[in-house]
DNA sequence: TGCAAATGCATTGTGTGCAATGTAATTGCA
DNA sequence: TGCAATTACATTGCACACAATGCATTTGCA
């Protein structure tokens, strides 16, 4: 009868979510470096494949990111000549992220990636619709 | 009819969940500012109070961190007065490490900590345990 | 209209997180 | 038993991630 100890690693939502997360993105890795992208850089070029150009602020509330890992981040795709970065005309305080034709060029050789990524994590369809629901939920929680 | 597309953000399982691990564990840097500890500081301390004494072998298991991660961590606990690191008499290879008395104190401080954090994360019981399920459901099939 | 507050980005500092590599100790097998 | 392979950590290098701070621009309101 010692009851719940509310100090276990096992009694912890934040844990498994916390290992969940670095072990599929670790997942990754492998298949990005063939890219030369980080995981990082991966998630900004999908936004940026949709939208084509995009703000730093609207680009870091979609991708959970702040400025402190975007402008650095922005930099390094901008050497790669992934993106370009040019301050707004409207607003100078403002900085529009483009994809170059190189960046659009390289959704083609991503295509295959999520597939290959998919068939390393073998747990049911219904499993990860799931998963995907409960944690969407607990993200709109949060914010 | 334009089908499903595999590059969209929204059809990733890996970006809410890095999402929503990294907005849970910013939850926790306020509450652990206070007791001057880390998140990883405090996910290796929750596993010290279960076992007082463990390698880094073991605990790099159990978190699943590497020494990259561990090593430098471990030290800086050790200069908190946290943690001794000893090794082992049986295997020089092997490093021990244990929980001090003033470790051992730091668990009435963090005791309030997850009632805090749940407070913050709005959802269902029923929902935080299915999550729970699911999250380990993933990791083991990761393994 | 003038100026305080808000906004958008950049920078700095601290702390991970991991691959790759190095080193010393231990193990296992020919 | 001797030595190659393995094991356990430590180190290095790179890339985040974010709080705190700074700065220039823009906004809103008295």
């Amino acid at each position: 009868m010692s009851g719940f100890d509310p100090l276990k690693l096992e009694n912890q939502l934040c844990f498994p979510l916390y290992v969940a997360s670095k072990e599929v993105i670790r997942l990754y890795h492998a298949h990005l470096a063939e890219l030369d992208l980080t995981y990082t850089q991966y998630i900004a070029l999908m936004v940026l494949w949709e939208e084509k150009s995009i703000s730093v602020k609207a680009l870091g509330e979609k991708l959970f990111l702040d400025t402190g890992t975007l402008t650095p981040l922005l930099k390094s795709m901008e050497n790669k000549g992934l993106v370009t970065r040019r301050r707004s005309d409207k607003d100078e305080r403002s900085v529009t992220v483009s994809l170059t034709d190189e960046g659009l060029a390289l959704r083609e050789k991503a295509l295959c990636v999520p597939a290959k990524i998919g068939s390393c994590i073998p747990i049911p369809r219904e499993d990860a619709a799931e998963l995907y629901r409960l944690l969407y939920k607990l993200i709109s929680a949060l914010k």
